[in-house]
DNA sequence: TTGAAAGCGGTACCAT
DNA sequence: ATGGTACCGCTTTCAA
């Protein structure tokens, strides 16, 4: 299994990577004088000619510490791992990620995102706690057990932290709940006098944890108010589009909750197409509020959500691993609402 | 610098983190025994009772190895990094990432995803270079230079591969040219009969890598033939959008390359909006074919681009990580090609 | 079949 | 101001 051939095998003479040890015999020093100086180390005073000799050794040498021998010593590594089971699309979430990794360097964390394809909760915890990361933030696409979060503990995770709606025993916080979104693109519709809503259901893979939450808040907000929702299965396809919009009618639906901007644009063509007029005939609601929605005609209503900012959520992971046992919070970092626009 | 504080201040009875020696005291065998046990070494028989005990001992302890220490250990880390300063956007990109990290999986690596926001190449280099990656594979969104690459292949990494425009002296191969997409987009228009051509240049960062060749493959696909090519600075905005078009006539274009379907979107929308005919006054070409392309009204004449699957980009790791001596291969993993439809 | 021990590359304490 | 050295967790000969 080791993607390694033997190092003779491909390459004789390897030349070998430099260590510490190397630096030291060529300044002419000792292996700890020169971690002193590459680490700066404000205990111990180092002449200002030796210093100079090791910084060129370490030059001339291209020696780069390695990092997993000096977390080794250290005990801790300083990695957040951000594991995924699949990049997040959208540029919300791209943003957000950028933000986060870059919040978390500044506060002296190594951001790693990890893959996690196709390994169910606990193998997917088991690879993750190999790594020794001192904390972990989990979109919530990786369905998380306690277990899961108990082992990373022991393995010396200080905070774990999921972004998904459910709640995990034992996790530090949880902090988006895609349900608002789903509620209050209903209530935004029920406010507008609709009361017959499809919500779409996209079939892609990996969309499942964000659809099934927003529907189950398209259905929390219907509650009570004799409203009826109506799931919509739709694939991310022209040809699936039409064909729900062939058989339009024959639904008797006033209005539609798309799952987002862009669920919202295919569909709303298609109804288009199919002479249906929005929002007269039918109102179409998405989210994300992104940009393309404005450019569509009539323009699109949408929900708007104020994602965490990176920025936040990294002050909140170096709150949680500096103060481990603190109460799990419950953030609610996201703010979602209703944006009306020409489609409803 | 350091993020965490002294274990005792924040938690004096700090349970440890269980070890393979503690796993050991408790099964009453010896640290070796262990290793081999939980590694299956073939070259070792551990009776049956042993193993037993071993197995049990460690999932009571919910022991987890220590890849620092492994690895450490091991010499080498199976470790491929994927250096990115932002996180890739767009549906095309998710999909080659995700299907990279699972294919490296299959093959025994790591993927492991770092974000270098805000560091110069060799900073980048030097940071890539500490975890001891067998591999680097850049999008070229960090401009990797010959020291960077020697820097990295002394720190033991046998496979450097890029994906930008731009030869990097010392990379393994480089696979992806952006150029490519300019040219085609500029072809198809010159075939057309179109002669006065705008390019759009996104103003956002990030995208300048993107950008800046497909707006070279553009010249040169003009080149000699009397076209004209010129640059349109544009920002994703609406406002920039009907500025840009608010000024359009007095540019005289006949034909615009849109960068892709995004922007392509934007701009038809603010050209017609100004009353601007496409195709008949202005002609419009995206790239990357998306499906909103395809529901925009006249449908989207887009660059179709064939990505490289990541399971091939995967394979090539492999071969080079085995031979990390062949001769550089320039691969061509790329393909693209204009898609005809109604805008153009 | 199992155990003792060396050593991977750093760091930090204790001497000098 | 600098050097010697123990140790972090794990693998892997070599001996028993």
């Amino acid at each position: 299994m080791s993607p390694l051939p033997e190092q003779s095998a491909a390459h004789p003479v390897e030349r070998p990577v430099p260590t510490s040890a190397d630096v030291a015999r060529l300044a002419g020093v000792s292996r700890a004088t020169v971690s002193y100086v590459l680490n700066n180390t404000s205990a111990v005073r180092i002449s200002e000619p030796t210093r100079r000799k090791v910084h060129e050794a370490a030059e001339r040498l291209g020696y780069v510490p390695h990092a997993a021998a000096r977390s080794l010593r250290a005990g801790h590594t300083g990695i957040v791992l951000l594991p995924s089971a699949h990049v997040p699309v959208g540029p919300l979430y791209s943003a957000f990620f950028n933000d986060l990794q870059w919040a978390l360097r500044r506060l002296g964390y190594t951001a790693v995102q990890y893959c996690s394809l196709g390994m169910d909760g606990d193998a997917a915890a088991r690879a993750w706690a190999e790594l020794r990361p001192v904390a972990v933030v989990s979109l919530g696409e990786i369905a998380l057990t306690a277990q899961g979060v108990d082992l990373l503990k022991r393995s010396g995770a200080r905070a774990v932290i999921t972004l998904g709606p459910d709640r995990v025993a034992g996790a530090h916080a949880l902090v988006m709940d895609q349900r608002e979104i789903g509620r209050r693109a209903v209530a935004h519709l029920l406010g507008r006098g609709y009361t017959r809503i499809g919500v779409v259901v996209p079939q892609e893979p990996g969309l499942e944890l964000f659809a099934g939450p927003r529907l189950t808040g398209a259905r929390t907000a219907a509650e009570g108010t004799g409203a009826l929702i109506e799931p919509l299965p739709l694939a991310y396809e022209e040809e699936a589009a039409a064909a729900l919009a062939a058989r339009w009618r024959a639904l008797g639906l006033d209005a539609v909750f798309a799952y987002n901007d862009e669920y919202a644009m295919l569909l709303m063509r298609a109804l288009q197409d199919e002479g249906i007029a929005v929002p007269r005939e039918t109102a179409v609601i998405g989210a994300d509020d992104l940009l393309l929605g404005r450019l569509l005609r009539p323009r699109l209503s949408s929900v708007h959500i104020d994602m965490v900012t990176g920025q936040r959520l990294a002050e909140l992971v170096h709150r949680v691993v500096r103060d481990p046992d603190g109460e799990p919070e419950r953030h609610d970092l996201m703010d979602a609402r209703a944006v009306h626009r020409e489609s409803t």
